[in-house]
DNA sequence: CGACGCCTTGATAAATGTCAAACGTCGTGG
DNA sequence: CCACGACGTTTGACATTTATCAAGGCGTCG
């Protein structure tokens, strides 16, 4: 199935009828609080998949990004197959095991400072979405700021920062060249105590 | 096995070899930054399981916070029989969805004022470990600060505001009564939009 | 070319953190 | 039994970070 920009995928509240795997393009689970701020869970990308949830309604909405093609799949058709295909059943506990850490890193990410929160997406999205050293963002400042519990001001400011210190480049507003990775990762003081 | 107030059950980075059920008492996730700052990702109490990853270490390391037995089960044991088993291998993946929706809730509180994040986390406690409006916490302030990535003082200052709405009362530091719930759901924004 | 949306920048305000001190509770020892 | 000391908590004054409000720039698409 395809989906245009903004378009809403599941909503909130909706009962979990449909698992996805994103085919190509990008998309983010959402909740709108009543005042009307809103909350970013998680970015999911081609490969990526999402709204697998045990509870019966979805916790949050998922919208497109960008146009993107998404493979539907029914949620009991599913465990009704890994109910005879071990494997299957393995990679789909792996699969929620990641998605639980995925939240769990998001979490600490969040009680960090604004400089932080924005060095770490980019690393995360490094990670998922760059080629080389070539980072194309799908997703506006707004997206970002609500995903990392800051203003898009906020988002704005530090990244101008990077590039003053030479730690990217920004040739468009959404893309990024990464020029200094160790900068990003040394700043991000997350290190096993001993 | 028990363990004292405080100690260590498994650290950061160790291989996960083991998953844990706690029988009695509480336990932390942790994680300790290079600078000193902490943060806590979770607390578990009793019949909560914890310490079921996937990757080959822990992300967090877990600590009694106060004096627990804990049930010990070895990681392979548990997956050898889940696959023989196709009623465990669901709750297994069960368990790890409500995991990666407690995270979820986790990371969308942090993104929220200290005031909403203070009121949800009293009534996340109350849901789990309060005696009708008895709610006695075993963590000090500074675990909860720890884990809504606030001080210890803003915390502190907070509940005395809920103090002095009536919204609870405060017979011990760590002893809380609700007395108006409703105060606590209603002042905290979070509604599916419509 | 013009208008619109998105992003950046600036000035100011509000929320939260920091540092410091007082308070209370509880356990210990006189 | 009371006094003391240690620790956790609360409160206060002030600093810092981030949000808010507002304006301007820049690119894109009609």
């Amino acid at each position: 199935m395809k989906f245009g920009e903004g378009t809403e995928i599941c909503g909130e509240g909706e009962p979990v009828e449909f698992v996805y795997e994103i085919v190509s393009g990008a998309v983010r689970t959402v909740k709108v609080l009543s005042d009307g701020r809103r909350e970013i869970g998680g970015f999911y990308f081609a490969g990526d998949i999402f709204g697998f949830e045990d509870d019966n309604e979805h916790s949050l909405s998922a919208e497109a990004v960008v146009a993107s093609t998404v493979r539907v799949i029914r949620r009991r058709r599913l465990v009704h197959l890994a109910a005879d295909d071990r494997k299957l059943a393995e990679e789909l506990l792996t699969m929620a095991m990641h998605e639980a850490a995925r939240a769990h890193r998001h979490a600490l990410m969040l009680a960090m400072t604004a400089q932080e929160r924005v060095n770490d997406f980019v690393l995360e999205m490094a990670e998922r979405i760059s080629v080389g050293d070539l980072l194309r963002l799908p997703m506006s400042r707004q997206d970002i700021a609500d995903y990392l519990g800051l203003t898009m001001e906020t988002v704005s400011r530090t990244i101008t920062g990077l590039t003053v210190a030479s730690t990217i480049s920004l040739p468009y507003s959404r893309t990024i060249m990464l020029r200094n990775r160790s900068a990003l990762e040394q700043a991000m003081a997350a290190t096993p105590a001993l």
